[in-house]
DNA sequence: GCAAGGTC
């Protein structure tokens, strides 16, 4: 039987390329988490059928197992030796079932992922997933190993399978342990001290990483050159000639002097000497090279700078670009094209171009150059345009990427722009001026990327030994200024540099110091560090410098190539640096009081912030309602934080307190026009009195998505389940006659209902039959309770025909009694013995306590 | 609620 070979590749489109390539083009490719190709082919001189299909990415991310997932239970130091799980980073996607059933039966297992470190890990990822093992008899693991996806290079990987690299694959698992406990216990730690003390930070999290902290360090010490730049005055002399009728300027040879005196002795040398002669004149042939192939932070250094793009954004346009065919796949390190790459054919689609048409149509009829030898990362080919387009069909901003983006390719094989330089010095009493020429002969790549252009200066004619009258010397005063704030482009470069992120993430980690309202962008595109951002590096440069260095990344990285190399076991190492880190973290903890004092001396306490406006359960005193993110609510006496619900609004609910804890309800409306509205007790909010169940009294989640959308209402709080149908008793209003605890609807006993009262563990039935309890939000006339609606299913009700809605007083009587009495000739409830809506309050209870559903002792009327 | 890295 012809053996089976499974091949996977790290995104779709190199999945159709090499099915593509190694079938000749004669596939059949169905539909699945991700397509597969089939067809038949030799493989290691066997006649084979071949399967090729993808993931997108990495199949599994790493997290804390859930007994690490409480804030509030969880020491963030104990983060650093806690267990790591990997997970499925995209469940929904089901990409790990869809390898498992695509492997079954397959001998060969072939690995086309990205070669490079994150392609070796995605490998064992896939490797996982299929459930094939290296030392399995009969059935092989293989990698391929290419530098671009041409079906030249292609079918010669598979020529060339090698085995796939751990010692790569680990050195990626242990830089994601140690980004994963550093990142998450710094940000746990200063995020639960400043936000537990501070009311104006104005940001929902307080986040540390090793990526985004240096990115922020880059804007802030900017800044910090800025606020301590000291101005100085300059002088300098310009002097001005008149040659073959034209004036001219002369640049001083000193430029600048920073002493009045010597400026003004200067100007008066060459004034009294009044003649100036001809030196040296030089003229050079110089030429100005064309570009390279385009990479991913040029590309995003380019859009923030001359197209006004974010990186954010214009790596969303690329992505739009890329998934449309317009353009190559966009996030690539090398400059260098492939050396197969096909030149004629990219520039021949841009022939219809009304812009640049004709000068393509010049490139491939007078022959193009080769471009410059650019670096090659051995990951993708430099991002070049695919598809023609117009405005139209991409849309402004898109169009405009897409345009750089052709006007670089088409400048990359353009001749490089030729010009003359002349350069004329001059002497005048010992002091040298001078004056430069520039004469374009060949526009070459300039002609497509204008703004490179060679600015034409024609010279007059000059002599050595020329002797020329000095028409005037001023004396001209100037002041250093201050550099401005660091432009995203000056950033790219900087993290670039230093190794913080990678092309597919730079935009990531700068997105995110916006986000977190570290940096604002300012006009031109200029980071400028908020209160929140200097505030915070100048904190860590007081307690530990290291912190928010650039060199705390290459400190990871340069461990992790050790793993890399096969040089130190990967335990050892993670081991090893995370014992640094906690030692980093533990220093931290202990010196936080001097990040503090920064903290203090710029924001506001939380007892200074917002408005009072709901009761504490535990000193029934009014708690602080501070609305800037993240909203919480502030008990200023038992120095308490509740965090609410964000992106909404909150309001005091009705003055009704919950019956577990005391604490008042407020009212939480989502953001927009339509947004639902949840009741939710504070303090339950934050922590929930029943296992796995989010909040009493609303809130969270119902509906597929799992979180508050369109489409969510009030789970059932006994239930969690989100296909529960059950409804809880609208906000838990009614009260128990017993003790004047809030009566919870039991589902358990459905479809007959009962109510409990978890304070004093007693039990009201509801009629049999009923389908449907809620509260009207009518209060008795009598004792000021809420009176509910009883709902009957006319189908099964014993109330017989035509008993539908009831509704009554759960405390009085008489309205429910009279009610249903004429219905069904008794009363469903006790008289309650207390009246009016004085509590007693009693301990929180968790769980439902004593409450026993069988004990009829506890049930206060089995009806 | 948290990192950084893939990819869509």
């Amino acid at each position: 039987m012809a053996p089976k070979v499974l091949m996977v590749a790290e995104k779709p489109s190199i999945a159709l390329s090499i099915a593509s390539a190694l079938s000749g083009g004669r596939m059949s490719s169905r539909r699945g988490s991700t397509d597969v190709h089939e067809f038949e082919s030799m493989f290691q001189g066997f006649h084979a059928q071949f399967k090729v299909t993808s993931i997108t990415g990495h199949v599994f991310s790493v997290d804390f197992p859930s007994t690490y997932q409480n804030w509030q239970v969880t020491d963030p130091v104990d983060l650093f030796k806690a267990p790591v799980l990997k997970l499925e980073s995209n469940p929904k996607s089901h990409i790990r079932r869809h390898l498992s059933h695509e492997a079954r039966g397959c001998n060969y297992l072939v690995l086309w992922l990205d070669c490079d470190r994150e392609g070796e890990n995605i490998c064992y990822e896939v490797i996982e997933c299929t459930g094939f093992d290296e030392n399995e008899a009969g059935r092989k693991i293989l990698r391929a190993k290419f530098s671009s996806v041409t079906e030249k290079d292609l079918l010669i990987a598979l020529e060339n399978l090698v085995k796939p690299n751990k010692a790569e694959a680990l050195a990626v698992d242990a830089r994601q342990e140690i980004d994963l406990k550093v990142g998450v216990a710094f940000t746990r730690f200063q995020t639960s001290y400043f936000q537990g003390k501070y009311g104006n930070l104005d940001s929902r999290v307080i986040s540390y990483g090793p990526c985004q902290t240096p990115t922020l360090g880059f804007c802030v010490q900017r800044y910090m050159q800025m606020t301590t730049f000291k101005p100085e005055k300059f002088w300098s002399l310009n002097l001005h000639i008149i040659k073959d009728g034209h004036e001219l300027r002369l640049e001083w040879e000193r430029d600048k002097v920073f002493d009045f005196d010597v400026a003004v002795m200067f100007q008066k040398l060459v004034l009294d000497g009044n003649i100036l002669e001809v030196t040296y004149v030089s003229k050079k042939e110089e030429s100005k090279t064309r570009p390279c192939g385009l990479n991913t932070v040029d590309l995003l250094k380019v859009a923030s700078s001359a197209l006004g793009l974010g990186p954010h954004v214009a790596m969303q346009l690329a992505e739009q670009l890329y998934t449309q065919g317009y353009i190559s796949y966009p996030r690539t390190e090398s400059t260098a094209y492939p050396a197969t790459f096909d030149f004629s054919t990219v520039l021949g689609a841009q022939l219809s171009n009304p812009l640049w048409g004709n000068l393509v149509k010049s490139l491939l009829a007078d022959g193009f150059n080769k471009p410059r030898i650019g670096s090659d990362a051995g990951d993708h080919p430099p991002i070049t345009p695919l598809r023609a387009a117009n405005e139209e069909m991409l849309g402004n901003d898109a169009w405009r990427l897409y345009q750089y983006i052709c006007q670089h390719f088409i400048g990359t094989v353009s001749p490089d722009c030729k010009y003359t330089r002349t350069k004329i010095e001059f002497a005048a009493s010992g002091e040298i001026f001078h004056c430069i020429g520039q004469h374009v002969s060949t526009k070459g790549f300039t002609s497509i990327m204008p703004w490179m252009a060679i600015s034409e200066k024609n010279l007059p004619h000059f002599m050595k030994g020329e002797k020329i009258n000095i028409l005037n010397v001023e004396l001209h005063e100037g002041c250093t200024a201050p550099p401005d704030y660091l432009s995203e482009s000056e950033l790219i470069s900087l993290m670039e540099k230093h190794g913080i992120g990678t092309d597919a993430s730079i935009s990531v980690h700068i997105n995110n110091i916006c986000e977190r309202n570290y940096v604002q962008v300012n006009s031109g595109r200029r980071l400028v560090p908020t209160a929140l951002g200097t505030t915070l590096i100048r904190g860590y440069q007081c307690i530990d410098a290291d912190l928010c260095l650039p060199d705390i990344r290459s400190f990871i990285e340069q461990q992790i190539t050790l793993i890399a190399k096969g040089k130190v076991d990967h335990v050892h190492v993670v081991h090893h640096v995370l014992q640094q880190f906690t030692q980093k973290f533990l220093y931290f903890v202990k010196k936080i009081e001097n990040m503090d004092v920064l903290f203090e001396a710029q924001f506001s306490t939380l007892a200074e912030s917002g408005r009072l406006l709901s009761k504490c359960g535990k000193c029934t005193r009014y708690m602080r309602y501070i609305a800037t993110q993240p909203s919480r609510l502030y008990c200023i006496s038992c120095e308490e934080v509740y965090y609410l619900p964000q992106s909404g609004t909150i309001k005091l609910y009705k003055e009704l307190a919950c019956p577990l804890d005391g604490f008042e309800l407020v009212l939480f409306s989502m953001a927009g026009p339509d947004g639902k509205s949840f009741p939710l007790c504070p303090y339950c909010y934050n922590s929930p009195p029943f296992e796995g169940i989010d909040t009493l009294f609303g809130v969270i989640k119902l509906g597929n998505s799992g979180k508050l959308g369109k489409g969510a209402g009030m789970p059932c709080f006994l239930c969690p389940h989100p296909t529960c149908r059950h409804s809880i008793i609208t906000q838990g209003v009614c009260a128990c006659p017993e003790c004047m605890g809030t009566l919870i609807l039991d589902p358990v006993s459905a479809p007959k209902w009962r109510l409990y009262c978890n304070m004093c563990n007693c039990m009201v039935s509801l009629p049999h039959g009923a389908h449907r309890i809620s509260t009207t939000g009518k209060k008795c006339p009598d004792c000021d309770s809420t009176i509910i609606e009883v709902d009957f299913n006319k189908k099964t009700t014993p109330l017989g025909d035509g008993a539908t809605l009831h509704s009554g007083c759960i405390l009085c009587d008489d309205l429910l009694h009279s009610l249903i009495e004429m219905k069904h000739g008794k009363s469903f409830f006790r008289r309650g013995r207390g009246r009016g809506r004085g509590r007693g309050r009693g301990g929180r209870s968790r769980g439902r306590g004593g409450f026993k559903l069988e004990d009829p002792k506890m049930s206060f009327r089995d009806f």
